[in-house]
DNA sequence: AGCGAAGTTTGAGGTAAATCAAGTTGTCCG
DNA sequence: CGGACAACTTGATTTACCTCAAACTTCGCT
């Protein structure tokens, strides 16, 4: 069974788990032949990189599992995550000569990537393609405006409360393809609390005492350091508004 | 002469000042003429609305003359100033349903509108304007990114001086149109005090009073509330690094 | 199982920025 | 020109978050 095989080279398009959902979705038979032909996938390890902030940006990739994170560093070390990458979405910079940010993976995760060039040549000539780049794009764009107001208006609380929703709301989409449409309450979290607090631009013990605030509440429920269930959706919901 | 009646609708593309830069740049004249029949001018004033945050998106933009912000709210009244337009800026969210934000002219403001569904229709059937707004939708992603780091990780001074760097060099890019390419030190900023508050997620109190620190600093000098004259760039730059 | 290191939590104290509250300045307009 | 209003500045106080420091978990490893 080649196709279960995440790294086969031959025709892994067929059997891609976001074939449906990736900026692929709208390509003909004969385009996903060709676009395999260019692309490869590889796995990269929780804390591998695969793209660094200032390098020359060589390749673009589709996540097919996992989660990665794209930050950003200061001078002076203080880092900031730009955002989170689940499966499906895009990564890199097409059409710019370096990487605007670093990508790093947070748990195992499984990409397809294209070299930049041969990804720009193809996009050029196959116009449903950079369509979908282009959709894709927009809602990133939206989505981390949407982040702006987190980072310059809300207090901890309100940042923690609207992660977690974010995060349990990204799970479901990532993991039950589109079968059975309830986002659960009950998810792991892939990263560590130092990176939430890169995340929200707060304090790794600033958070801590966030998640001990909102387990002492009763709001969400923690077995070990990453198993969250979320206990009360509504006092999230009504903090994160 | 017709070409200088900025509403004109004969035509207006021939003339435009920002025909070069904006996503229209790479358009024959055959399309010109096309996107001119189904686009028009209008002239905003000063606090004018042009996009209501959550309502049906109707309209797509591209800046002329004048700024622009892009706002949203929180509940609670809170608004955070999701970014500023510039001349050959392009405004509005193709491809979706609603307007993520709100857009309201800063200055006295040209834009040149499109409904929306006339600008898809015809991007569409023209790859080279879609490559163009991908290009641009981008590079605008790359700048939104680079301001979280802004909001998450600087202090009040290394965001004031931020922001003041920020306007200079896309005031000279607006102004001068690419001819004698030196950012200048003299400026007016396009924004209340409360909006630069806004923009820079701190309070009207906060900003008025590193504006007096820069003041007394001898980094910058001012005549009247609004004009800005840069007279330690190094030290601004030091600051923002 | 038990050790060790890394990751996390908790506590005490300090500080940048928010808030509250007057003043002051600039600007519009009769 | 002067008066009124909004925009801005300045000051005093509070507070949310940061910093520094120490303990406690968790988890991988032998």
């Amino acid at each position: 069974m080649q196709a279960e095989d995440p790294t086969n080279e031959i025709n892994f398009c067929q059997a891609c788990s976001v074939r449906n959902r990736a900026i692929c979705a709208d390509l003909d038979d004969h385009e996903i032949a060709l676009l395999n032909k260019i692309g490869r996938r590889r796995r990269l390890a929780p804390g591998e990189t695969l793209l660094w902030e200032g390098d020359e940006a060589v390749f673009v990739a589709n996540v097919v599992s996992g989660v990665l994170k794209l930050s950003t560093q200061k001078s002076d070390g203080r880092e900031q995550i730009l955002g989170l990458a689940y499966p499906s979405d895009f990564l890199g910079r097409p059409f710019g000569e370096v990487s605007p940010y670093s990508v790093e993976a947070l748990s195992e995760s499984i990409v397809c990537v294209f070299q930049r060039s041969d990804f720009e040549r193809f996009a050029e000539e196959h116009g449903r393609l950079e369509h979908k780049l282009l959709e894709r794009t927009l809602g990133e764009l939206d989505r981390t405006r949407r982040w702006m107001l987190l980072l310059g208006r809300m207090n901890a609380e309100e940042k923690l409360a609207t992660l977690l929703l974010e995060i349990a709301s990204r799970t479901v989409l990532a993991t039950c393809e589109n079968t059975g449409w309830k986002v659960p309450d009950e998810f792991e979290l892939p990263m560590s609390r130092q990176q939430i607090a890169d995340i929200l631009g707060l304090t790794i013990e600033t958070v801590s005492r966030q998640f001990t605030k909102f387990r002492e509440e009763g709001v969400i429920e923690m077995r070990g350091r990453r198993d969250v269930t979320i206990r009360k959706r509504d006092a999230l919901e009504m903090l994160a508004a």
